[in-house]
DNA sequence: TTACCTTTGACCAAATTTGGACAAGTATAG
DNA sequence: CTATACTTGTCCAAATTTGGTCAAAGGTAA
């Protein structure tokens, strides 16, 4: 599940239109759509007011949040899914220092 | 192994002063020392140069170079493993679209 | 039709990142 | 001490990304 698939999620669980959240968020409809299909990004902060509007952990989002990022990098490289198991030795070896 | 620790690797077996490959590159020497630091990246064309000078596969190059983005990305993150591991699903995930 | 949601494309200023240069500092060998 | 090799901090213009807006277009239900 992506950043913008969880959003909708909460947002729908939650019975609001797009135009209400986003009205909260403080941006506007298009945006928020744009979002929810992983076209953009919402800045971190927003996250934050997401989990408590919706009342979930806050780290959950960041994790989706930053797996979009992540995803972002690699999404059109042939070397994607190498460079991600490249990556996590590194963070598991620096980790262990 | 990071991008810059192999290219110390094939400039060292190459028996390779910085300055030399860094003449090679186009760059200057301090550049050069830093990203074999890691601390900075070369930029992508580069990596083009580097296979043929040390014959080896350019691929191999462009992973450890993703990968050095990548872990740039996650390395001050708290969630960053359980980030990479969500991107990787996302990765696979829609290989088989 | 009309009304209501959502999506999408074009555009943009502002913030951030990139890809370096340069000089001074460090390390080591002779 | 000197020379050679490497590292590191500061600075910077240019390129890219971010975080949006706005208007038009698409669906869909009544």
């Amino acid at each position: 599940m992506t950043i913008g698939q969880r959003i909708r999620q909460l947002r729908e669980e939650s019975g609001m239109k797009q135009r209400e959240l986003a009205a909260k968020l403080d941006i506007g409809e298009g945006f928020l759509s744009k979002v929810e299909n992983d076209q953009k990004l919402l800045k971190r902060d927003d996250l934050k007011k997401l989990s408590e509007l919706f009342n979930v952990a806050h780290s959950d989002l960041e994790t989706l949040w930053l797996a979009n990022k992540v995803y972002d990098l690699i999404k059109d490289e042939n070397q994607g899914l190498d460079a991600l198991k490249v990556a996590e030795e590194q963070a598991k070896y620096s980790k262990g220092k």
